[in-house]
DNA sequence: CGGCGTCGGTTACAATCTCTCACAATTGCG
DNA sequence: CGCAATTGTGAGAGATTGTAACCGACGCCG
């Protein structure tokens, strides 16, 4: 969802959280964007799993893309509330925005590596680069965009709905990566996922299963999802099963 | 929350649906968010109460300048479930991204007067006038960040912690345009609120009569909220009085 | 090599919040 | 004044949550 005007074909390998980086079959892809042209490619940065690219309130003094890896975008309450707002995967654009602080934490859930932008060098190329510029000001429509299908789903689904679309959506991004679109691998603990759909960890977990009684999905080691009827997914998501209103 | 960065102060007079317009006092303030500067301003458009200014799906051909009324933007599913995004005031631009059609609908809750900005001129502008470029960026950028607070709301709170968010997002509205903050007219029915929440409309006006209950708001004529406790509101919004994790 | 604690995930059950449905009250309008 | 639309209120139903127990995988350590 992130940043999806930046969708760069990729192949991960399977990842399981702290395993070895999943890299870029055509890191050359990268540059297909346009966002990098022009630019000096700044040097990379490596993070473990768990550990923080930013965090809410950080000045925003670079922009990342992810070259391998994936990234948990969230903010958080003190309270302990948190909202995960996105998951980048290689090649998304990390951290664009004219404020000058991040509104927004990034977390690896993976071993990741991010290629650094100074924002300031950004802005300067944007400046004298029209083309650039507006490259930036797609990507932040299709960032709003995504935001705001994220809302709609997340404020007037059923849980059910939320994850199934929430599948779906990851299967979109395989099909788009050129990988399978029917064996999904979550990258992401049930927490984070839960924290993105608006709902507790028990209940994600509770729908995983009730989607695998159903014969929608199979599940192994939690981290591996195969699709295997598609279609009943998509009308789970759409609240065919004598859902809401 | 729209646009927040072309907030411009503004004073509509009291506002029933479909009443004489809600002027901007100082319209030349609207210029004052460089926006509009080096454009020539279209053509002004007025459009009643519960009409629409466009569709989802419509091609984008312009943006619009709210100069004076009420615009709903919202989503719809086709089994009739709504998801309000945001509400546009006098000031506020409506229609700002790179797509070519509409992903939201834009629908007036009271009579509208909006000015008209063909989105090839913007954009025609925006590629010579770096200013402007990033002005466009800015105002997407504000968006986004909206977005993300409301989708927190929406997905992590209780429906008294929203509505509390919500009537504490209109009074800083208020308080930004030079109005009495502690003041809210509410140009907007109780559907779109509750569909702007996540709730419904019993919901709706079941905490509003529990915050009137506890001496924290009073009503008239449920379009005009006084805010009696500030405080005692950023508390219920914070979810201070025992509630969620 | 096996015990043990930790962590993430799953499952069960009771508690809670919101929704649904029904209807009364109010407002606006002809 | 009466009708239609909107809003407000109450009671029961339903869904999600919170609490808590259990499971399996993993890593540590004797």
């Amino acid at each position: 969802m992130l940043a999806t005007a930046f969708a760069a074909p990729a192949k991960p390998t399977h990842a399981t959280a702290g395993s070895a980086l999943t890299t870029s079959r055509r890191p050359a892809a990268c540059q297909k964007n346009g966002l990098t042209d022009g630019l000096a490619a700044g040097p990379a940065r490596t993070i473990d799993a768990r550990e923080h690219l930013f965090c809410e309130g950080d000045r925003a003094t670079h922009v990342y893309q992810v070259e391998a890896g994936h990234v948990c975008i969230s903010r958080m309450l003190a309270d302990g509330r948190r909202q995960v707002v996105d998951f980048a995967y290689p090649g998304d654009i990390i951290g664009l925005g004219a404020l000058d602080t991040h509104a927004t934490s990034a977390q690896a859930t993976t071993k990741t590596r991010v290629r650094c932008i100074p924002t300031a060098t950004l802005h300067d190329v944007a400046a004298r680069n029209a083309g650039l510029s507006r490259k930036l000001y797609e990507a932040l429509s299709h960032e709003l965009l995504a935001a705001r299908e994220h809302l709609f789903t997340v404020s007037q689904c059923t849980a059910a709905e939320r994850l199934a679309a929430f599948l779906l959506a990851l299967s979109r991004r395989n099909g788009r990566r050129g990988e399978n679109p029917d064996e999904i691998v979550l990258p992401m603990t049930r927490t984070d996922i839960a924290d993105f759909l608006g709902l507790t960890i028990e209940t994600v977990s509770r729908t995983f299963s009730k989607f695998r009684a159903d014969g929608l999905i199979e599940l192994e080691h939690c981290i591996l999802v195969t699709l295997l009827d598609t279609d009943g997914l998509a009308e789970a998501a759409s609240g065919a099963n004598g859902n809401s209103k």
